[in-house]
DNA sequence: CTGATTAGCAACCGGAAGGTTGCATGAAAT
DNA sequence: ATTTCATGCAACCTTCCGGTTGCTAATCAG
């Protein structure tokens, strides 16, 4: 995400905001490729809300979409985790860093 | 993060998950603690918009906030950014250890 | 003191988000 | 051939979100 604009990056973020999705991409985390149903098995959601769900994730690039005979199944897509948890990491540690602290010192000054 | 509920991850990536606001974290970022006024400049919002999205980034707990004389002012807290990054990245490694899994799995199907 | 600057509070508005229901379609099973 | 199962499409509803405007309170500079 490093070359990323701030577009998609919001994007993916947003994507990952609802708990209900943060759920489902559990699910998929720990049980691998799965089916829409079976995603939405147990959950107090209409089969829809799953999609529309599974749809946003796949907006942000976090999932992947194959058609199985009558079924469609979804999976994650972990290199996308990697680029946001870089990016994170990334902006995190560069406010830290000496330099941000000497910018934040000059820019002070009177 | 490792044992905060999904709720609260959710709010912090939903905090994440707006331009505007990743634009202000931005800043933050390499201006160092900020006024509302001077976060805002240039920006084709009002201070009350800006106001609001530094308070949702607060109930985040993204940035911290002080009060210095009349202005209040808005830095961030890297913490947290650095628990998000490590989330992320253990849901997409932990998917990637049940995909080498699957993987064995078949192939060692006769 | 006066005026300018910084911020908070509250009401309001339009559009997007999360959810539902009803109906249609295509593949699997019997 | 019929029935069942997994999806897709579309309309609709309600709540939340990003944004605005108007007014008030506090603090700093002259």
């Amino acid at each position: 995400m490093s070359r990323v604009e701030n577009g998609s990056a919001a994007r993916l973020f947003a994507a990952l905001g609802d708990t209900t999705r943060l759920g489902l991409i559990e699910r998929l985390s720990q049980r691998g490729e799965r089916s829409i149903v079976q995603l939405g098995d147990g959950l107090p959601i209409s089969r829809q809300a799953v999609a529309k769900h599974l749809d946003v994730l796949l907006g942000a690039g976090l999932v992947r979409r194959t058609k199985s005979g009558r079924e469609v199944l979804f999976a994650l897509q972990p290199e996308v985790f990697a680029e946001a948890s870089d990016w994170l990491s990334k902006v995190g540690s560069q406010w830290e860093g000496t330099l941000g602290r000497f910018r934040d010192f000059v820019e002070n000054q009177p």
